[in-house]
DNA sequence: CAATGATTTGACCAACTGGTCAAACTCACG
DNA sequence: CGTGAGTTTGACCAGTTGGTCAAATCATTG
């Protein structure tokens, strides 16, 4: 495929088509897991012709993982450090779990990478996410300082809110398995709204 | 192998170093991604050698699973109705989390499943660990009637304990890039008791 | 409507993988 | 120490998989 020139009408839809459902595929078997005839096929191409709009499968993979890694971060980067505390935190709870809710498969996705040691994903998760999360964990702790809300390790805090709100997605299977007809987004938001409400409220 | 008969010394200690060696390559590659060869290289066998021990992959897989799966329950069915509400359910956690410390890989091998949609554990799942949660959640509904506690979505709360602590073993790799030397597993057992209690002590 | 570049595909390849098998080797025991 | 059961292995096989390539088809535009 010509690299250098603008994409054509059929390349955008092809390369937009493939991405579609490499996403499908690789969060729902993993990157080992799925094969690059799955995705063509999914993809409503023939594998050779998948293979002429990306050079490999490993490819594919890199830029769905770089596309999503933005998007997954951005909730956390609103966090506002002029806003109200405890308000902000619980906004970005729900957004964490809509997101959990919108796009499960994204948050599958790399839940699978990070359980299986991140192998193609140190890099950056020692560069963007590192620095992220500094500068989030300081922005906490000096809300907790200045008596804002309650105290708590601020890097253990954020680890709860991602682990409670992507559970929803990354354990789906379990989750409905268990809970039946009932719509595990339907009481989520309100339990965790209260969790952390109880959680961070100061107490004075 | 000769199936009926006791098991040989060399049979007892193969069996279980093929499943020690296949703990290790399936937690961290996932079903598909593990071959064969890597763990019969890794128990110290030859390929055929272990074959010889199983008659095949998915054999060692469902060996290990079930298994796993009935060590990974106790705790839960260790959560008991006469005790005193609150501190069942902070041991709980605690016994939870122990077990992200001392078996990350048991927990990343079962997240390896269920985000993959549990292909090999929707009937355990369905029967077991259903018939499990139904009961337990019950118990904590009657504590939260009678109280005890506060009232949370029971299920939930089942699930949060989950997540928050099986978070530590299953993104370990995120975990431990995020907080460089510190010892993730130092703070965190304070974390989830501060969280679980200030959630559930009742106001009154 | 050429003709040129973009797109698609069938045929193919080499590497890998799960699994088989007969032959060789080792061990426990009489 | 011999013998039969238990154990190990090299050679092999068939199916899958990521990827290549030349030839064929299609779309665009001068």
């Amino acid at each position: 495929m010509p690299a250098d020139r603008a994409p054509t009408r059929i390349q955008r839809k092809n390369r937009a088509a493939i991405l579609e459902a490499a996403l499908d595929v690789f969060s729902s078997h993993g990157f080992r897991g799925s094969t690059v005839d799955k995705i063509a096929k999914a993809a409503g191409l023939s594998k050779p012709n998948l293979l002429y709009y990306f050079p490999s499968k490993e490819a594919i993979f890199n830029e769905l993982m770089s596309g999503l890694l933005d998007t997954w971060l951005d909730p956390l980067r609103a966090l506002d450090p002029e806003g109200e505390p405890l308000d902000e935190i619980l906004a970005y709870v729900q957004r964490k779990l809509q997101m959990s809710r919108d796009f499960p498969r994204e948050s599958r996705l790399y839940a699978n990478e990070i359980v299986q040691g991140a192998p193609r994903l140190h890099g950056v998760i020692a560069a963007d996410l590192k620095v992220l999360v500094e500068e989030k964990a300081q922005l906490l702790q000096d809300w907790m300082d200045a008596g804002r809300i309650n105290r708590a390790h601020p890097k253990h805090l954020l680890f709860s809110i991602w682990s409670l709100t992507q559970h929803y997605a990354d354990f789906d299977a379990q989750v409905r398995t268990l809970m039946g007809e009932e719509d595990p987004f339907h009481a989520a938001p309100q339990y965790l709204e209260t969790l952390y409400r109880r959680m961070l409220t100061p107490k004075s």
